[in-house]
DNA sequence: TAAATTTCTTGTCATAGTTCAATGCTTTGG
DNA sequence: CCAAAGCATTGAACTATGACAAGAAATTTA
């Protein structure tokens, strides 16, 4: 039986083993959840009371620097998490926004349900800190590529790291991930094809 | 009484309210340790074996790309950790180094340590979660200006938020945090104070 | 299927930032 | 206290990338 629950339930029990009674009291305190394309689940100056997992779709996260230019901080597809931890956990105000950029099918966790989880549940203390865990770790190494590596590399890198989210989605999404402008990743992408 | 451990469990504290016997047993898996300036405290190619609570001091971590230019990842003083935490954690080789820029008198601890408080005291999950989740939080406002602001910005945003790193640390130190070379920074400097 | 919108491409010109090389200034250690 | 090393500044020539403009292609919507 393949419930709407098996594969975050998977994705839990990864970072430690949970008892069937564990994973049920958590799995009632997600809302699932289906969502547009084009949906914005957060905008800047709204406060994040949500933590998504994926279940189905693909989501951006970015902000809007002084210029109105966008910034992409993640893409996320399936067996992701999508939130504004700062946003979520301090309750204040976020400088983020996201956005569905596909019919998405989503298992919300929010902010009363949290607290619920980690008092009952401290065990599950330890999902949340391997998951920021890992995301920090890919952020390091993304800002060290960022200033470390030309445009043309970072492009190849994330070719070759995301392939199925360069299928996905708008080519001037993945210009505003990688820091560039749509049209300099267009020229980058033109000489790559002509070797 | 001033202990060595005053700071360090004051710091624990403000995450979650811990017992005496709590932060005593946590006090004794530390280890005090001074080390000289300019000590590597971790390589590229090594294991990671620590996490580093600064009492006193000054420490850098960079990574080299591949022309050899190194690019700072963080500096740490008083009162803050430094680790390289996917290494680390997975107890995978390196990528990073750590060195000291100044004599430092540091509170280690170890993996086995570390594994041991977990196991034995969960409630300390909590501290390391909302630890990563600061820096996560900080990496990822910094990936955003690296992309999105020009150097000066960058660099007068730096001086505002860590004024007395920008006092403690050479000038060339600051630009590979920032991502530029050191003339540059240094002609951003000449032009600034022309003002 | 046509119209409308969004996305991608290409060219020209402008600029933030780099590299290299030379010079003087500090700090450090014997 | 001097020599050596490390650090900061400046200028000139170069390069990666951006901004703007205009049009082509593709996708969505009606």
């Amino acid at each position: 039986m393949q419930s709407t629950f098996a594969s975050i339930n998977q994705y839990v029990n990864k970072c430690t083993i949970f008892s069937e009674s564990e994973l049920t009291f958590f799995d009632n305190l997600l809302q699932a959840k289906s969502v547009k394309k084009k949906t914005i689940l957060l905008r800047e100056g709204e406060i994040c009371n949500f933590e998504a997992y994926i279940l189905k779709g693909c989501i951006r996260t970015y902000c809007m620097d002084e210029n109105g230019a966008e910034v992409i901080l993640q893409f996320a597809v399936e067996d992701w998490w999508v939130s504004d931890i700062a946003s979520f956990h301090d309750q204040k105000p976020s400088k983020l926004f996201i956005e569905t950029l596909e019919n998405c099918e989503l298992l919300i966790l929010n902010y009363e349900a949290k607290e619920e989880l980690l008092y009952k549940m401290p065990r599950f203390e330890r999902v949340f800190r391997l998951m920021v865990q890992r995301n920090l770790s890919v952020t390091q190494n993304r800002l060290i590529s960022t200033i470390a590596k030309p445009a043309q590399e970072r492009y190849l890198d994330f070719l070759e790291r995301y392939p199925s989210v360069a299928q996905r989605v708008p080519q001037h999404y993945i210009a505003a991930y990688l820091g560039i402008s749509a049209e300099f990743l267009s020229k980058i992408r033109a000489k790559i094809s002509k070797k």
